[in-house]
DNA sequence: AGCAGTAATGTAATGTTATTACATCAATTG
DNA sequence: CAATTGATGTAATAACATTACATTACTGCT
């Protein structure tokens, strides 16, 4: 998927998630947009339903929280599955991606003949500094 | 873990998860049981986290509900990681367990010495019938 | 420029999920 | 039986997300 022009409260919203050490919640990032004149939650879920759709954002269901994406690169192609560390004590998230693990999915799935459309992998613990 | 006596609030509880087709929400147990007392969500969320604890329970972080564990066996060994897939037409849920699956995660955290506590694994689509 | 159609935005209200705080009751034990 | 601990009851509030509707901005066409 080619990725687009953002939109201004896109842009703003995709700003926010990447200037930021980790994962945010919808009303954080509110809260973090008033003074850019952001006023209601629709503003800002609307925006990550455009980056989620667009792959510059990820959403972690665990945590009812959004990250930029870490992929360096543009988001022309799709990445496969994603997972996730998230660590209990600093709130790292470290996004990584496996082919093993797609591919022992993908056998499991198929085995049942069940059509996979979006993948959540999530990893709670401690990362090396908090253990 | 060896399943303790469950209280009043924790079986019935149980009962109402066990006896549903599929994943319920705590608001929905909640309805549920008020026709035996229940009146307020933290009834049913003390009760839940117990049977979180002993893994008779679990919660699908991609819904925010809750299922009955399909082991049919004690829970009083751990199963490892757990995953599931979940149907968006028809709202079945499939657990299901793999080894290999828990090898490639545990190496991929380890070389991040990265302590796993817990493991989410849930994949969204459509199962045979719904596809 | 004028118009129509579509996408984006603004705002309010409401719905859904989960927790905090505090009081009471019940079972166990020393 | 006092003391502790675990379970329960209740109210209030916090946190997360969506619906509904009005308005504004952009695009393409004549």
């Amino acid at each position: 998927m080619a990725t687009p022009q953002l939109t201004k409260n896109q842009t703003l919203v995709m700003d926010a998630l990447s200037h930021s050490e980790g994962p945010m919640s919808a009303y954080t990032i509110l809260d973090k947009l008033r003074d850019h004149g952001f006023r209601a939650p629709l503003q800002v879920y609307r925006a990550l339903d455009k980056l989620l759709e667009y792959g510059m954002v990820h959403r972690l269901e665990s945590l009812n929280a959004f990250v930029a994406c870490s992929c360096p690169h543009d988001h022309e192609h799709d990445h496969g599955v994603t997972a996730f560390t998230i660590c209990e004590g600093c709130g790292q998230v470290t996004e990584f991606h496996d082919e093993a693990i797609e591919q022992r999915l993908s056998t499991l799935t198929r085995a049942q003949n069940f059509k996979t459309e979006k993948t959540t992998i999530e990893i709670r613990g401690h990362c090396q500094s908090c253990a």
